[in-house]
DNA sequence: ATTGAAATCTCCAGCGT
DNA sequence: ACGCTGGAGATTTCAAT
């Protein structure tokens, strides 16, 4: 379980992961070094998985975002077709959900000339049998604030960057 | 434009946001105040957007992941819609599509119980003419490793966690 | 968890392409 | 513009308590 100290910390590198111990110490009320053991513990337990960098998706050639439902032909073949999507750096995520369809993906890809070559790649698994692709036209929220916690008191949430 | 260095920069923060400036500057044949200029430059320019760090969902009190898809009633109430989504931490994206729909979000909520009452929430703006959910089982691939770029060598790509 | 100290890193000059 | 070297100050990280 998380303490008060542990969500405070998290919240505050969620906001910006280079945050000076120092301040997440602050945050929290503790010392530096005690943040810094903290985030050790929290990484070790495997409730912080990595810090990354968020880039914008156009600069690096990936400007079009892409959802692709797809529809397999059965269970031999399913785990063939999920090593290949895990390899595939334009599908960023393939969630196994509830519906009509088996997997729903969330892809990116440079421009539709991808996106079409990307759906090549699916079919020539040979493990799909229909699919279906929406395109994001806008997205009026991204990945900007991934996950915070729920009901945390606003007094505890990292300072706004105010632009 | 993003020149080859910019490239090995972006790709090493994307793997580890904390990576100190000499290891990014030997990664793109630079010194460490050069690479930390790139850095600068590129967060001036809009391509770095921040850095950020990976919970695990459930640790965090996010266990469930659903996708929901909204139809709206016009484009009258359409923005009163979109800035109460903007403003609930439950929903990470919305995305204008493309098909029957008018936005697909992605949510993160505590359990089934949470899902229900996000979705009153979203009822009671008024906006919300039909809404169709989908729960995620489990998810082979997931915000792991964040939109790389097409067709970079090997030998460019940051050292692999080998556990 | 804390303090203190050492090792490391950031980030600013100043200067040269 | 873009890069390098050097160094002061901030930060991380390891002891010892």
């Amino acid at each position: 379980m998380l303490d008060d100290a542990d969500r405070k910390i998290i919240a505050r590198l969620q906001a910006d992961a280079r945050t000076p111990m120092a301040e997440l110490g602050q945050a929290a009320g503790l010392s530096a070094s005690a943040a810094h053991d903290r985030v050790r513990r929290l990484t070790e337990r495997g409730v912080i998985r990595g810090m990354t960098l968020r880039a914008d998706p156009a600069a690096i050639g990936r400007g079009v975002l892409g959802f692709v439902f797809v529809a397999l032909g059965g269970p031999a073949v399913e785990a063939a077709f999920v090593e290949t999507l895990r390899a595939d750096p334009a599908v960023l995520e393939c969630h196994h959900v509830t519906g009509d369809w088996s997997y729903l993906l969330k892809v990116r890809v440079a421009d539709i000339a991808g996106l079409e070559a990307l759906l090549g790649r699916l079919k020539a698994t040979g493990a799909l049998v229909r699919s279906h692709s929406m395109i994001a036209l806008s997205s009026p929220k991204d990945d900007g604030a991934p996950s915070p916690f729920p009901d945390m008191p606003l007094s505890d949430l990292p300072p706004e960057v105010t632009p």
